[in-house]
This record gives structure tokens, sequence and C-alpha cells, in this order.
DNA sequence: GTATATGCAAAACTTTTGCATCCTT
DNA sequence: AAGGATGCAAAAGTTTTGCATATAC
């Protein structure tokens, strides 16, 4: 599916700044970006676009499902495109690398504990911090 | 343990600002309070306090594992008592409601996902989010 | 008495919003 | 042509910081 199709499906209109966000997220050798982190790649290539723009664009994404939001560090929010299939992170505190993996038997305990407790599950974040192996001391 | 144990055992002077805090803590009725809470809070019961003094104090007992700080929601950390009694939290959307529960078998399989990924462990935040059984639709 | 903590105000950051203009459809 | 999107600047919300004063030990 072409990127144009992804926002016309989301009901969102093809403008050039979206494009552009989208082609950052995809392109950008970091998995994850804070709004500053795409605005800053845009501006240092010469792209012209709004910081106010980022945002908003960001916010719609997110709402649409193209991206995943994640509170890593409180303060500041990154983004990762939504690749449909479902994932944790693993957060060295001292490099930032960050590992991806998927545990599906994991995610269905956390549905079962929801449904224990009445509780209908919408979404979760979990968000494993440590240090990987060269920055382990 | 009084509370003035407790600080001096973080290596913390026993002043009245950090015993209010810790005092709001203790006796709320919401266990998860954020830093404008605690001081309208006190401000609210005629207590004297700044809000700097507020952010400063909690910070200081998040580091000597006083208090453990959370991210439910981006833009505004809470705070609640540690009770050295690990748990996670189900969220509701709806209402707010926060429901705790423990679950060691579920922190052990991270322990063991992050091993597995060659990283140690230091900590990790878990959240819920979905809806408690009155707020349902 | 000395080092540390506090309070105020100002600053720093991230994110949101009002509004005039521009772009998609 | 009309509604939606953008960009700028200003505002809002949370958290941090500089500095003079007050407090704990």
């Amino acid at each position: 599916m072409s990127t144009d199709d992804g926002l016309r499906k989301a009901g969102l209109r093809s403008t050039l700044p979206r494009l552009k966000i989208i082609s950052v997220l995809e392109n950008s050798e970091v998995r994850h970006m804070s709004a500053e982190d795409i605005y800053r790649h845009l501006i240092d290539s010469r792209e012209e676009i709004g910081i106010a723009t980022v945002y908003r664009v960001l916010t719609q994404f997110e709402q649409a499902g193209i991206v995943i939001r994640h509170n890593f560090e409180a303060g500041r929010a990154v983004y990762e495109l939504n690749d449909e299939s479902p994932h944790e992170h693993l957060i060295c505190m001292s490099c930032g690398e960050i590992v991806e993996f998927e545990d599906s038997s994991l995610v269905q305990q956390l549905a079962k504990i929801a449904s224990e407790h009445s509780f209908s599950l919408d979404n979760h974040s979990l968000y494993l911090y440590g240090h990987c192996q060269s920055c382990a001391h």
C-alpha cells in the first residue's frame, strides 16, 4: 500500500508535510523519534516545515494507528511507525539503545490479568530499563 | 521505622517540608499524586510550602527509594509511597480508577526476557489501560 | 558555625492553540 | 469554491534553576 493510500484510508488528505514526516520515520536509521527529532531532521535536510505541524500530524497519525507513541522517559514522547507487529521495548539506560522483542504469551497474560480484575483492556505500555552488554559495568 | 529514621537512612535531613510531603502521601485518600496535587493539598490545608521544594523533594525521594514515580499519562508524573511490595497498575481510562496487582511470575518473565537479550534489568514500567466494570460501555 | 534546604521568581522545555494564509479535493 | 491544513507566534503546562535567606545538625 502506498503512503498516499495509507493516508486516505485514515481519512487524512495527502499533504506535503504529512508525506515528509512519514518519509523521515521510514528512512531514518533511528526508529524512535521525538517531534523535535523529526523537525530537526527535516530542517537540517533543508525541508520546510513548522514544529506545530509536526506535533499536529503526529497526534493525527497516532489516532489513525499510523504511528505508536511511547513515553520511554518522562517529559518527551517518541514515535515509531506502526508496522502492525506488536512488540515491547528494552531500553539501555547508558547508551540509549532500544531492543524490540515480541512475546505473545506475555500479552495474553496481561489480558488475563485485566479480565480477572473486571477490566476491559485497550492497550498497555511495557518498558524494560537496564543496561546492554557493552554498557554493563 | 519512623519517618525521621527513614529520611536519615536515606541521607536526607529531617526537614519540615519533607515531613509534610511524606505526611500527605501517607494520609491522602488518593494513592497516586502529582507534584501539583501534593502542593495544592498542602496549600489548601494552610501549610506553607513552595512548589519548587515539592519537585526537588520528590526527586530526592525517588532516588532514595522512598517514592516511586510513574508516567501514567504523558506530560505529568505521579508519585506513590514505595511500600516495598512491588506491584503493577491497571488504569481505567474513563474514571481514572487505578487498581494495583502483584504478579511475581510476570516479573520473573521480564527478567528472563532481558537476560535473553543480554541486558541487565534495573527496573520496568508496566501499565495496563482499559475500562473498569462500571465504565465499560 | 557550616553545610544544606527552602522559597521566590525567572527560565527552560515540551506541547497546544489562535488566526491568517495556503493547499487539496 | 470550500473545507481542511499549515506556519507563525503566542500561550499553556510541567519541571528546573539561580540566588538570597532560613534551617538542621
